[in-house]
DNA sequence: TTCGGTCGT
């Protein structure tokens, strides 16, 4: 086998063809797979084998190496093994993966360290936060999220330990990633040892090549063109996939009830065409509900077989696993899911799909600072990718329903990429942290309106982690930005220590860290609520998820304690493990972790330490349950999970929002008035002037 | 009066 490899010094492998614009292509293939076999052979059955020898080419010769690859290529999996029979974890180097998601991160290491018969966590390791799965000296592959390589880079600006970043699923553009690519480039300029593999689909790949082509740029006369080692000129690699063709099918008439639609072809489906499962997308929780109920009316009535099974993330984790069970023989899946069967997701045995062409996308207002969720046409790529998953087994077909007029003229080519969608609070203080002082001058990928820097920047100012030079602060900048958590989150258990309830603090922070701590009870709405009332504090929220935690130590970490109780018995361990985290890096960076002892003042001051620009006052004589928020005047109402809901208390001040039909805030303490003045006094002495 | 697209450090 190791012959067959290209080594450097030898010919260009004779698969690649030149461009005219320079970019080495080569065309997707066919593929036929076969049954049983071992893991050596299916390892060289995947797509992926056959463009091994050029690949190492392209990474040898070229600083960025642009992978397409289509599902079921093996790009992930196998890219990083060939890596290493090529060398380039030779001296003790780190060959890196980055994914978007935790899960791939733990999947796509554990199939690799079995595939290469080594333990997970020895020669092939994995990191996600706070969980380090790797062996110093000993670990060549590394899966990581973008995210913790992103942290690792600022103990590390340069990546040195690494010959070779391959940024997997680059056309999500998930914050992390656009972030990840523009310091990468930086981090080239000065290491042009370093390769980059930037794995992608198509769409997006062209556009991500030119913000790495640095070809062009001004260099000295000894770096003449033909004379730079490796080139700076991204390589295309295309690399086919597992998949089948899908057939496109358009409505004549644009869609004025996308729900009701999508049940009559659902409907149809079942009555012309040959077995096969059916995935149905929608937006949300309700559409999904909705959708099954009515797939399920209309079954019972006509005495078809149809199952309709609904899955998004809200869902219990024995309530997702049901969409991917066996159901009744004879019968037809139908499987209604939000966007997260679009990438979070795989579902086996898809033949059909019905899109109903909406998402609900987060979209910030940097003029009112709210992140707001609307339902919105997805793009083009979007729907590629939704008909791409009936293709997975064998030729399937993908119903739209919109024109297909809308989808070439109404519809946008991709998804508007997340940094330029969200509040960049989080991601502008680690740029700061980074060394990356001019926000403005940043080589993004996509940039972000000026206004969201600015909203940024007077939030990170606003807690004291940069100076009015916007220069991270020594030592509050930089502790908080050592801590994984939100800003506002880390500065407030800053002020815990100070304060001396960093012990109930790190609890809390871990409990809002995890999803929910609360069994998901979608249709025992009332269940839940009875079960928050005996943990619920009159403090709010965050003191009822330390009543929580308590309960949990005391219950001796009784899982049957947490099932009566409708909590997450999982999130709680997870809680456990994050607090011990946060509390050993509070001790790193020289501060005290001491319990308040019940004195549960101090924990909502520290509250209010971190988070004042959050503290709202009730309206009187308005709407029930109307707030107004201090900084600028803006209506809020309390969520109904709050244990405040209904409650209305004086002055409060919450942890996070989102406008959807309302301006929601949740996870909510009560606090008095004269504590704003007393632990953000620069904050408040004008601003509450203005009102 | 009643509600959460999906992810991540």
């Amino acid at each position: 086998m190791a012959s067959q490899f290209w080594k450097p010094g030898a010919e260009r492998p004779p698969l690649l063809t030149d461009e005219d614009d320079g970019l080495f292509v080569m065309a997707a293939q066919p593929y036929y797979s076969s049954g049983y076999m071992t893991i050596e052979r299916q390892r060289q059955t995947l797509p992926a084998f056959k463009h091994r020898t050029p690949l190492l080419y392209l990474i040898e010769n070229h600083a960025t190496t642009i992978v397409i690859g289509e599902t079921g290529s093996g790009k992930t999996t196998q890219i990083p093994q060939y890596l290493v029979e090529g060398g380039w974890s030779e001296g003790g180097r780190l060959i890196a993966c980055t994914q978007p998601r935790r899960i791939a991160v733990q999947t796509v290491a554990a199939r690799v360290a079995e595939e290469m018969h080594v333990t997970l966590g020895q020669e092939v390791g994995y990191s996600i936060r706070f969980e380090d799965m790797t062996t110093p000296g000993v670990t060549k592959i590394k899966y990581l999220t973008d995210g913790v390589l992103l942290r690792e880079m600022m103990e590390d600006p340069l990546l040195v330990r690494y010959s070779v970043i391959m940024v997997d699923e680059a056309h999500e553009r998930s914050i992390s990633t656009d972030i990840l690519l523009g310091l990468l480039k930086k981090v080239q300029r000065r290491r042009p040892e370093l390769r980059l593999i930037i794995a992608s689909a198509t769409l997006e790949a062209r556009s991500i090549a030119a913000f790495f082509d640095t070809s062009a740029e001004r260099r000295s006369q000894s770096q003449a063109m033909d004379l730079v080692f490796p080139s700076r000129k991204p390589a295309i690699l295309s690399i086919e996939g597992k998949t089948f063709t899908v057939q496109i099918f358009y409505t004549e008439e644009p869609v004025s009830d996308y729900v009701r639609d999508a049940v009559s072809t659902v409907n149809s489906i079942h009555k012309l065409e040959p077995p096969g499962d059916i995935l149905v997308f929608m937006t949300g929780q309700d559409e999904v509900d909705e959708t099954v109920q009515l797939i399920q009316h209309e079954t019972e009535n006509r005495h078809s077989d149809l199952v309709a099974l609904p899955l998004y993330a809200g869902l219990a984790r024995v309530d997702q696993e049901h969409a991917f069970g066996p159901i009744p023989r004879g019968k037809r899946k139908v499987i209604v899911a939000t966007n997260i069967a679009e990438t979070s997701l795989t579902l086996e045995g898809i033949v059909y799909v019905v899109d109903s062409g909406f998402s609900k996308q987060r979209f910030y207002n940097p003029i009112k600072d709210v992140e707001a969720l609307i339902t919105a046409p997805i793009s083009r790529a979007s729907a590629q990718q939704r008909a791409g998953r009936a293709g997975r087994v064998r030729p399937g077909k993908c119903y739209r329903l919109y024109t297909e007029d809308d989808y070439t003229n109404l519809m946008s080519a991709e998804t508007v990429p997340e940094i330029q969608r969200s509040n960049l609070t989080s991601t502008i203080l680690q740029l700061k942290a980074l060394g990356i002082d001019s926000i403005m001058r940043f080589d993004w990928l996509a940039s972000p309106a000026p206004e969201a820097m600015v909203r940024a920047l007077e939030t990170i100012f606003a807690i004291g982690a940069i100076d009015s030079d916007a220069k991270l602060t020594s030592p509050t900048g930089f502790q908080i930005a050592e801590i994984p958590l939100h800003p506002m989150l880390g500065k407030t258990l800053i002020a815990s220590c100070a304060l001396g309830c960093a012990l109930e603090m790190v609890t809390i922070a871990a409990a809002l860290s995890v999803q929910s701590i609360w069994v998901p009870s979608r249709g025992r709405q009332k269940e839940l609520d009875e079960a928050k009332l005996r943990f619920a504090a009159s403090e709010g929220d965050h003191i009822t998820y330390l009543n929580v935690f308590e309960g949990f130590l005391q219950s001796q970490r009784s899982a049957q304690w947490c099932h009566r109780n409708l909590i997450n018995y999982q999130a709680l361990k997870k809680v456990e493990d994050i607090r011990s985290h946060l509390s050993k890096l509070l001790q790193r960076l020289g501060l005290a972790v001491k319990s308040c002892e019940r004195d549960i003042k101090v924990i909502q001051k520290a509250i209010v330490a971190g988070f004042f620009a959050n503290a709202c006052q009730l309206k009187i004589s308005v709407e029930q349950g109307c707030y107004k928020r201090i900084r600028d005047g803006e209506e809020v109402f309390i969520h109904p999970s709050s244990v405040l809901f209904r409650v209305s208390p004086k002055w409060i001040i919450y942890h996070a929002n989102t406008v959807t039909e309302r301006h929601y805030v949740r996870e909510i303490t009560v606090i008095e008035s004269p504590w704003l003045m007393e632990l953000a006094p620069h904050f408040f002495h004008h601003k509450s002037m203005e009102y």
